[in-house]
DNA sequence: TATTGTTATACTCTATAACTATA
DNA sequence: TATAGTTATAGAGTATAACAATA
């Protein structure tokens, strides 16, 4: 390893917790939160599946997973239903209110990051995509 | 604004979002939490400063940094002394156990992170490499 | 006995509001 | 009166440990 790549880890790690900082703060009257959106945009990808499903592909602990599920339940943004043949699993999926969400928040919302990718050069542009799908990989990988 | 931007800055936010969460969850035994090393390196980077000032730099509000500075002053990573001519400032610096912690975390810690860097091509590390450039330059806007 | 999900509990990070000391 | 910093308090996000229900 390079002490490029080194510095890269470091660097990468301290950029990416100052903006998730930024986002989070800047969501105080949004809807959802980032976490819960997160959780939402994953049953919009993958389709319905269990808490325990969830919370492996977010990569959080099951009981992380079962407070934001009730938080978004109690929204009415997904739905829980029984399992067809066991009985200790639930189903949750995305209900109608919270494809919505999801739509408007995707075609909408994050405001002030659209203003900050607004102020970029299509260059600047195509290296944060890459870098998202760089990024995303990473963060998928089962351990 | 293009639809595609529109959706970068949602597809970023939740890759952001997501690779903070890891980080963090792989920092429990670590000497200092991301948010304390984010400081560190801001003083490292910047120089010593006041409270309010480190505040500002890392876009957080002053009682938060109250408590950042206070857990690493109680660790021995900074040091305050008195502002030479107000006594309502205090001077935030970094102490040599700090300036150690900060050049040890930079060259051999975030395994993690390192280990998923080490198995991209050098053309994702580029791209990793500009995106904290353009991401940096973000965050670090004044308001 | 093993698995799924939940409850109980605790810690970190961040915020706003109120307070103290100094300018 | 205004500013710098701290204290008090609260809420979100996450974790581990212990529990209940079902397989």
């Amino acid at each position: 390893m390079t002490t490029e790549t080194r510095a890269l880890a470091s660097d990468l790690s301290l950029a990416v917790v100052r903006l998730t900082r930024h986002l989070r703060g800047r969501r105080v009257d949004a809807q959802v939160s980032l976490t819960q959106l997160s959780a939402l945009a994953t049953l919009d990808q993958e389709g319905a599946m269990t808490p325990g499903a969830l919370a492996a592909r977010e990569k959080v602990q099951p009981p992380s997973m079962t407070r934001v599920v009730a938080s978004l339940a109690e929204l009415g943004l997904v739905e829980r239903s029984p399992h067809p043949t066991d009985g200790r699993q639930i189903i949750v999926s995305l209900s109608s209110s919270g494809q919505a969400l999801l739509a408007d928040e995707t075609h909408a919302r994050e405001a002030w990051m659209n203003e900050q990718l607004s102020g970029l050069g299509s260059a600047d542009l195509v290296t944060l995509r890459s870098a998202v799908e760089i990024i995303t990989a990473m963060v998928s990988k089962p351990e």
